[in-house]
DNA sequence: TTGCTGACTGAACGTTCGTTCAGTAGATTC
DNA sequence: GAATCTACTGAACGAACGTTCAGTCAGCAA
């Protein structure tokens, strides 16, 4: 059913058609909440074909999972450089964000951002792994910025990169909530302008003013109210 | 089963019991993966009574959404004075971090923060609202702080809040994640502590060097590849 | 003692689920 | 032309689903 534009090998046979619907429906009902039917009318066949071509629900499943896993194996061989390239503010001072990376790997409608959330949040091994490559990506490009001067040192790196990581994907996560808060999709051109502006300002300056000198390391800062209520 | 400290009923009716259960399962499975019986098993009970309770499925569901929205209405009464003071460089030098504030009303083992990524995640009203009502807050909060002088004024303060507001929500959704790739769950007092040491130093001091004077708004820093492969 | 109420159950209901299977149609190979 | 293969289908399977219902039992008011 209609894939968007130009690369694709365009002559879509039911078997694609049957993956990115279920691809489509798994990202917006979640997996339980779709049925090996619903995908079959979304494909145009019977749900005996469905299983034809992927054996069980759970093959075509990790089909999926494969499709989304590759989309971003093959960004990801690119995505040092476009990432060092996004980030060296004589070439326009981005911000290397993975989530650029993500919009600029597919179209805004594209149901995978949905999936990806799933698949992030759903526990899953596909995910587990997806999170580690991006975290492996993210530590080493981190290292390359701090060694180049681009980025200041952190007392604790893998928290740091962590941190950063983190806060990009939450707006991949929280998409919709952000879009409702601010008014503008920030997956979108305009909507990742708006937000990245945000984002570098925090970065290279700081959202607190500064605090008392002799910074406390913040270590004891854990948290005075001890409730714990119960539930 | 085994509810934790002080504060409940203590004692626990099977309608309690069932309504805990439910929100533990839906939690970790999802409401479409976690079925009447499941839920019956759990608290001991015959799935007749908990239709008999509950009137339906959903109304379980609903039943549950209000459990916790109202667990954070309470906690939110209280949180504009918890929060302010954790800003307060003075008394701590905390992180106003709203994932510090759910870590001291729940105990580190509930099910409450993986059922809050769910009511985020899932699209419904219930995320909805409780995302609203978070964002109110943080912006109140965000508004206060600049007025004191402790936080910079942003150029755009819904962005500005929305984006401190999601980086800190994104420590809850991705909490396993974090927890696999920095060896600490930071939903831990210690892990927390870790997390919010480096919080506060990009928020205090940045993450990146300042970029070339003149620093652009950034406003024109799209995505320059435009690949859009289908998907 | 009687009658009522609310918590609770076992058995069953109709539906939908994932999956199986025999069989058809259209190519391709010998 | 027969044999083989792959894509595909309609009908059915048993299991699991949410839900209904008649009925049991304990506690309590009259």
């Amino acid at each position: 059913m209609a894939t968007t534009s130009e690369p694709a090998p365009i002559a879509s046979t039911v078997r694609d058609e049957i993956r990115a619907c279920a691809l489509r429906l798994f990202a917006e009902r979640g997996v339980a909440g779709t049925s090996v039917r619903d995908i079959a009318a979304c494909a145009g066949t019977s749900p005996a074909n469905v299983l034809h071509h992927y054996g069980s629900k759970e093959g075509l499943r990790e089909a999926v999972d494969d499709e989304v896993a590759h989309l971003f194996a093959h960004a990801a061989s690119t995505a040092p450089d476009q990432l060092a390239d996004m980030m060296d503010p004589a070439t326009g001072g981005g911000s290397g964000s993975f989530a650029e990376l993500l919009l600029s790997a597919v179209p805004p409608d594209s149901p995978v951002p949905a999936y990806v959330r799933r698949l992030l949040l759903d526990g899953g091994d596909a995910g587990r792994r997806l999170f580690r490559s991006w975290f492996d990506s993210a530590r080493a490009l981190q290292d390359s910025l701090v060694a180049s001067g681009v980025a200041r040192p952190a007392e604790d790196p893998d928290a740091r990169t962590a941190f950063l990581l983190v806060n990009d994907l939450a707006m991949i996560l929280l998409r919709e909530h952000v879009a409702d808060a601010i008014g503008t999709d920030p997956l979108t051109t305009e909507g990742a302008a708006r937000w990245t502006a945000d984002a570098l300002d925090v970065y290279h300056h700081g959202a607190f003013r500064t605090p008392p000198d002799g910074s406390p390391t913040a270590g004891s800062t854990g948290p005075r109210t001890r409730g714990h209520a119960a539930t």
